[in-house]
DNA sequence: GTAGGGTTAG
């Protein structure tokens, strides 16, 4: 009896040891003590008691705990300690957590159970580390197992879709949900309502939000957001007040959705509008909520207004900085402000990625600085192991702006997946050097590779054409571009049309084109008919274009003053000093045009100039410096102005650039 | 389940 008590006491008394060495483990777990809690476990031979293992490595799984988890990992195994279903699923969803796919597909493989949860786990362990193919892969495996997928299955993988843009999958997935218990599941809806949006299916997208029997705050954004990415930007703001009206706080993610739809170009009130929510709501501090906001004002026009936010911010990091960078490169005159934010993101180290890289060569482009731009080359090749395509488009253009067309080639050659962009942007380049065999046998060498061209290669073709008198071969590229391509000719291609005929003094041409052409002329287009007209057309012809002109650019003086000359060729005086009188009576004057003189251009990498110490020149100290060049090309047009090389008798080469506000008022 | 920055032309 005695012996029986004895040992009952003592089975008892292990129990509540293991008990209370059970609590002690969880104890430290939640309090986040990791390396605490594995001393603990480790320090008792007993310690492969299943139970215990789960909190530590939920731990580790928290906090991304690598060398922790895999040592626990290690320890099991080396003890031969059989895992079970929930534990080598924990070991899944920790090897996804830390980036170690490769572990957490033999973890996987090896179960010889499997539930819908660690079907779950690998499926969206591959797609988190970006493996959305074999997560698709591993999901359509399970779908032909018995398993049934759950909530977070299929949220998963209509994510891989969304990401993938593999819609046909995304309906097959959606067609399963329908029929399961799950087609109500607000999670699951909402996935399908960002799939159909990113999809670029609105309207199914809008019926699926409509069926829904209960909406959330993230549904509502996933809608605001489908429409401001395909461009829909009235309907996302009609859907952020209907939000508003059905009594729903807007969050972090409805702000920054809608901004994106005030940012392509509308009117600035709009951003302003959001501003003031921005400031009800509390978000003044929230980065990603003012990052939307300094690009939203950034790309409506006011730099200004984006800068003093961004002063104000107090952690900025790569993106706002990007985002500042970008801005004054759109805006073109601030390109100082941008190398000096350029550099404090330099000095503070926040990073440095493709994208600020490319801004920055873009900044490069736009004012033909070659030695900055390799200054940004060099800084790309030591920060970026992998090379990106904007990245490298980038600096072919830059190149073929800064006159340098061979570095632009080399750029090309150099790059192993090649796009339309890049094909063009030294098609381009090509162009504006006023290499046209170089363009066209480039133009075809692509075609030939199976790259389409877009209505930007058509552009570029086409300004060659007419720059070197090609008006055939133009009207031909003019017709595959319709017919072969498909490519509806915007107003620009009837521009660079009309200025090809106008050129090789086809005005019938240029008159039956335009008198066929179902759109509506923009500026450029009048553009093109003026000056076409000003060389060979008839006065109403000249006339018309510049009525229009005036009613779309009034403040362009440019065209007042063509029309001015036009009148005064005819003898027309009077006409011509009434339009004189228009110019001063509105305004608008005609600064002196100013320039940008660039010495010691092939000799880059050997100044590091500061930019800011480039001098302006005037016209006439501009006019000295070009007339003893033995050789001058012009090199080409960015949001600058216009850059010409030229070449003293010394061989050296310098780069001249006229600042293009001259005209503006 | 949803949110911020980039490349060609004009």
């Amino acid at each position: 009896m005695n012996g029986i008590r004895k040992k009952t006491f003592q089975c008892f008394s292990k129990l509540n040891h293991d008990v209370e060495f059970k609590l002690k483990i969880q104890s430290l777990c939640n309090f986040g003590r990791l390396q605490e809690a594995i001393n603990t476990l480790f320090s008792k031979p007993n310690s492969l008691y299943p139970s215990l293992y789960p909190p530590i490595l939920q731990l580790c799984i928290d906090l991304r705990a690598d060398k922790e988890g895999r040592l626990i990992h290690d320890h099991l195994m080396r003890n031969g300690y059989l895992l079970d279903l929930n534990l080598n699923t924990k070991f899944v969803i920790f090897y996804s957590k830390i980036g170690d796919i490769e572990n957490a597909h033999k973890v996987f493989d090896e179960m010889s159970e499997k539930s819908v949860v660690s079907w779950t786990a690998m499926i969206s362990g591959f797609c988190q580390n970006g493996y959305l193919r074999e997560g698709l892969d591993v999901f359509s495996v399970m779908h032909r197992s018995s398993v049934k997928p759950n909530q977070f299955t299929y949220g998963s993988v209509l994510r891989a879709c969304t990401s993938l843009m593999c819609f046909d999958i995304g309906i097959q997935v959606q067609g399963t949900i329908v029929k399961s218990i799950f087609s109500e599941n607000l999670f699951v809806q909402s996935a399908l309502v960002d799939l159909h949006s990113k999809c670029g299916r609105m309207e199914d997208a809008r019926y699926l939000f409509e069926q829904m029997a209960h909406r959330d705050v993230v549904c509502w954004n996933t809608l605001i957001g489908g429409y401001a990415a395909q461009g829909f930007a009235d309907e996302s703001f009609v859907m952020f007040c209907s939000l508003l009206n059905e009594g729903l706080v807007p969050d972090q993610f409805s702000i920054g959705n809608v901004l994106r739809a005030c940012s392509c170009g509308r009117p600035l009130f709009r951003v302003n509008q959001i501003h003031g929510f921005v400031v009800r709501l509390g978000f003044e501090s929230h980065g990603v909520v003012i990052g939307s906001l300094i690009d939203a004002y950034a790309k409506c026009g006011s730099v200004r207004s984006a800068r003093l936010l961004y002063d104000l911010m107090q952690e900025k990091d790569l993106i706002s900085c990007t985002t500042m960078i970008t801005g004054y490169a759109r805006e073109g005159s601030g390109s100082m402000d941008a190398l000096d934010i350029f550099g404090e993101l330099y000095r503070l180290n926040m990073g440095m990625d493709a994208i600020v890289l490319c801004s920055m060569l873009n900044i490069c482009a736009n004012i033909a600085s070659l030695c900055l731009g390799s200054q940004i080359h060099a800084l790309a090749l030591k920060s970026q192991p992998e090379w990106d395509v904007a990245l490298s488009n980038a600096l072919i253009d830059m190149y073929a702006k800064s006159g340098e067309i061979g570095d632009a080639h080399r750029a090309f050659d150099e790059m192993e997946d090649k796009n339309v962009v890049s094909w063009t942007s030294l098609i381009t380049g090509y162009a504006k050097h006023g290499c046209q065999e170089k363009t066209i046998a480039l133009f075809e060498k692509m075609e030939d590779n199976g790259v389409k061209p877009n209505d930007v290669t058509f552009l570029s073709v086409l300004f060659a054409c007419s720059h070197t008198g090609m008006t055939d071969k133009g009207r031909e590229y003019f017709g595959s571009m319709i017919n072969m391509y498909n490519i509806s000719p915007r107003a620009e291609h009837y521009a660079c049309m009309v200025d090809l005929f106008a050129r090789a003094g086809q005005l019938e041409q240029a008159s039956e084109l335009l008198s066929k052409m179902n759109l509506k002329p923009n500026a450029s287009l009048w553009g093109a008919i003026l000056g076409a007209s000003r060389t060979y057309g008839s006065l109403s012809v000249a006339e018309e274009a510049a009525k229009h002109l005036f009613d779309l650019d009034p403040d362009n003086s440019v065209n007042y003053i063509v029309m001015a000359g036009i009148y005064s060729e005819a003898g027309l005086w009077e006409e011509a000093r009434k339009i004189r009188k228009a110019i001063v009576h509105r305004k608008m004057k005609k600064e002196p045009g100013c320039s940008l003189l660039q010495n010691n251009m092939k000799r880059r990498g050997t100044v590091q100039r500061d930019t800011r110490s480039i001098p302006f020149y005037s016209y006439k100290e501009i006019e000295r410096a070009t007339s003893c060049f033995s050789e001058r090309h012009r090199i080409g047009t960015g949001a600058y102005g216009t850059v010409y090389a030229g070449k003293l008798h010394n061989d050296e080469w310098v780069a001249i650039k006229k600042i293009r506000h001259a005209s503006r008022r």
